[in-house]
DNA sequence: CTACAAGTTCAAGTGAACTTGAAGTCAAGC
DNA sequence: GCTTGACTTCAAGTTCACTTGAACTTGTAG
């Protein structure tokens, strides 16, 4: 077992997240006699996955319902981490598509002229459907 | 010359966010004797790049960098845009092949069982290394 | 036994990019 | 002349993913 300065420094993640990941769910943890917090090993992979999960675009919302989809009984297995990641794959590979849409309009659309925002498909209202709601809105669509 | 609701509507990008940016120096407006803002046309083809650039991933005081290399006496020219953006095609190759190397380790490196934090090269600290201070890290890096 | 490092909770702060609300002014149609 | 809608400013609220600080308790090395 684990504590939390261990997992802090083994994952890289301040503790201070740490604990804000228990707070959301995302982790959890035993506790020693004391009241420190205790982990078990599983808990880096997990860890892993949320780092992962954040580097690809999801919020800390969307890498909860992952998780739910995991046996709630044991430790996950190799091929149910790989089932969640399989869904992630299309994302990346949407969102490497968009950035090839944005490279080729910056030399194409750029150099024709035509990045007016109302005739440009590359920044018109259009390409920004997704965009609602109050708050920070990032790129990610 | 356009009203606020004008640009609004052609740009796709709210009022709200126009007087926001004119606020942060982004855009500039004239006043009609009433005080309400008239903007030119050329402010259209300002803001779709700062539509375009947010989608890149620069924030708006980036943007806001980018724009002081603009000349400031007169309306610019087409040269001088894509002199902007050519910086950009370099920003978002690098996000490509960041995107590129996660879509590979989720499939070689969750199927080769190594996804614990301190082993695997996707998901370790020194990844991270540019994560430093307080607020939301955008996964952008 | 005493430092002091490391742990705890809970409330409040942070930064980015806006939005929303209040309270008032201005312009256009009937 | 009046209503309706568009506009103004300014302050405060929102979301996300945390961090920071206060006040306190536990664990460990000398």
């Amino acid at each position: 077992m684990l504590t939390i300065t261990d997992v802090s420094r083994r994952s890289g993640v301040a503790s201070s997240a740490l604990r804000f990941y228990e707070e959301r769910g995302l982790i959890a943890s035993e506790r020693a006699g004391s009241g420190h917090r205790r982990y078990p090993r599983s808990v880096l992979r997990r860890i892993a996955f949320i780092v992962f999960a954040q580097r690809i675009g999801l919020t800390l919302e969307e890498i909860g319902a992952e998780f739910t989809k995991l046996p709630a009984d044991r430790v996950p297995s190799r091929r149910d981490w790989s089932r969640l990641s399989g869904q992630w794959t299309k994302r990346i590979d949407q969102r490497i598509a968009e950035l090839q849409r944005l490279r080729s309009g910056l030399t194409e659309c750029i150099g024709c002229g035509c990045l007016s925002i109302d005739r440009c498909s590359l920044a018109n209202p259009a390409d920004m459907a997704g965009r609602k709601g109050p708050g920070p809105r990032y790129w990610l669509g």
